[in-house]
DNA sequence: CAGAAATGCGCAATCGATTGCATTTTTATT
DNA sequence: AATAAAAATGCAATCGATTGCGCATTTCTG
């Protein structure tokens, strides 16, 4: 073998004067070889210090054992969960992740998902960039017959496996644990509603509305892009109304706070004047104090099962596609609980 | 070209009655390539929709444009931070980020380095579960002279880049900060010792004592792995001493929540009674009530020099390793704070 | 206008592992 | 012992892109 490079089957093959074909089936297990010869093979190339290049398999195999994984931004909760569970599940099945962020931006999701492409990679789960509003990079893959599995933000015009939260009963239930717990004035904070997660919360606000006789009232409901001080000025703008909320639901759990915080300066009380309910159990709305009634996204899980079903495509080449809608649950905690 | 295939620079060079190599050089802006055919392929390789195949080419080069990144657990905030930076700087670079999380078992960790270097990874990032004591998987690198750059967990034994944080200077900071405040006898709750960092913030810690004439107690300082249940042990431990502390330096914000949590159940006072001081700055610190005093590590921003000083090591085949110590940063919040 | 120099391009090997088919070796059978 | 059958291994092409070397054509020089 050559001084400064790694040993290949064929500088075992040398040793042991056999064919590079033996060292290779012998190294896969195949049958065909003689067990005799295995060991002699496998101790050959722990000797070397052998390690498969797997670029040179992959290239023979025209399969990368990889997947790709497109988000918005690594360094967010809900996104990194999500990829630990993807990355937990593909490790145990063999594959390697590999990862890119496109900051929310669709041109940086063009190059990422075309670099995936050309990297070969198995299999693609991708969450869309918020500004995404051409999809040919994406009906790449579908053309090509290479697995794509959305979640949380989908494309509805591409045909193909989803993960997603049940976002309607998640505002839904938000707003009728809102109600059992005696409220009346409901407001809500919407996120942008060209994305389906937030048009749907809201719709299912709307929807306990509407099944409690409480009529909809649209000064009540701000639509942001949900960042911590949008929440304060949507805050401010609902307070002085002229009937203002006596309880507000947020559309994630970072404005949840900040109107908690925002309240809580003005000497008014959570939950007994006004109930907050958050979206998303962020880590802190644990932890703050009042802590925070949120739903909960099983992001970890959302990423397992993304996996999951992008390699049983890989694998079996299944071709119906499905859409999973994951269970929000709703965690009462103390900023709306004001019976108990 | 074959019809469920990918198209090839073999193809395009069939179709203009060329040779791959010509095609290859083209698609490569090779001087030696005229103008007038270099178009006409560019032409051909857009109407065949060709993408270059990655595998084959890295192959060829021995090259992956990949770095990989190891770190415990992707889904904590500081881990996942360092990702975020580090994918920033490599895909800026041209470089594909892999990335896989020991789950801090040194078993994986083994495992997962063992299959980055078969996929022949030009770097690797990493920062070591607490389990790894044994570092033959790391030195493989460093034998077969693939950079290898640790960050914030390194390995003293091995001789390489390491990007860590003032883990010392922020030890005694922290303890320095709490004498300050008042506070006579300060606990110390620390992380398991052989990883340098949590050594390094427990001997600030000693060296602010002594500094300050104070004499260390060896029963005040537990070490343990930091989770929060150990922190709720620890605590407990630490309350049921002859001569209990009135302060406690955590090794991490997840302990100190619980010790808080803990010690506010017991209907002790904080800051007033015991002060408390965390470590990582993790988002919630800030947000709980009492927000938790603690030390800013800058997760992103080492991921962005990891990156950069792989890439460095990469191309530039530098043999001068550095360690880039980054300062932290001491954020007093309420939990130690009872003098202003 | 012959010869030199430059330009443009192709041949074939290479990267390392895999695999269909062929060949050799071993074992079993009559 | 001869032959069939089974077992073990080798040959050579392949995956797709790259590149050293060489050949052919064009352009330049004196």
């Amino acid at each position: 073998m050559n001084k400064n490079s790694e040993p290949t089957i064929h500088d075992i093959a040398r040793e042991l004067k056999i064919s590079a074909s033996t060292v290779s089936r012998a190294l896969n297990d195949n049958p065909r070889i003689s067990l005799k010869t295995k060991e002699k093979i496998k101790a050959v190339a722990d000797s070397l210090g052998y390690r498969p290049n797997t670029l040179a398999s992959n290239l023979r195999n025209k399969k990368s054992n990889t997947i790709g994984i497109v988000v918005p931004l690594i360094n967010r909760h809900f996104f990194s969960s999500v990829i630990s569970g993807a990355e937990d599940v593909a490790y145990k099945a063999g594959y390697t992740v590999v990862i890119s962020q496109s900051n929310d931006l669709a041109a940086k999701e063009i190059n990422i998902v075309q670099s995936m492409f050309s990297n070969r990679v198995d299999g693609l789960i991708i969450s869309i960039a918020m500004q995404t509003d051409t999809f040919e990079h994406l009906k790449l893959f579908r053309k090509k017959h290479i697995p794509l599995v959305f979640f949380d933000r989908a494309v509805p015009e591409i045909e193909t496996d989803k993960i997603v939260v049940d976002d309607f009963a998640g505002g839904y239930r938000v707003t009728q644990h809102l109600i059992d717990q005696g409220y009346k004035r409901i407001g809500h904070l919407a996120g942008p509603q060209n994305l389906m997660t937030y048009y749907d919360r809201k719709n299912g606000y709307m929807e306990a509305l509407r099944k409690n006789s409480i009529p909809y009232d649209e000064s009540l409901v701000i639509i942001n892009t949900l960042t911590s001080d949008e929440g304060v000025t949507a805050i401010q703008q609902l307070m002085d109304l002229p009937h203002p909320p006596d309880a507000v639901f947020c559309g994630n759990d970072t404005t949840a706070l900040s109107v908690m915080i925002y309240l809580r300066d003005k000497g008014i009380r959570i939950p007994e004047d006004i109930g907050i309910v958050g979206f998303s159990n962020e880590p802190f709305s644990k932890v703050v104090s009042p802590s925070i009634s949120t739903i909960a996204q099983p992001g970890f899980i959302m990423g397992q099962k993304a996996a999951e079903l992008i390699i049983r495509k890989i694998e079996n080449k299944e071709r119906t596609y499905q859409t999973i809608t994951l269970p929000t649950e709703l965690i009462i905690r103390e900023s709306s609980n004001r019976i108990n």
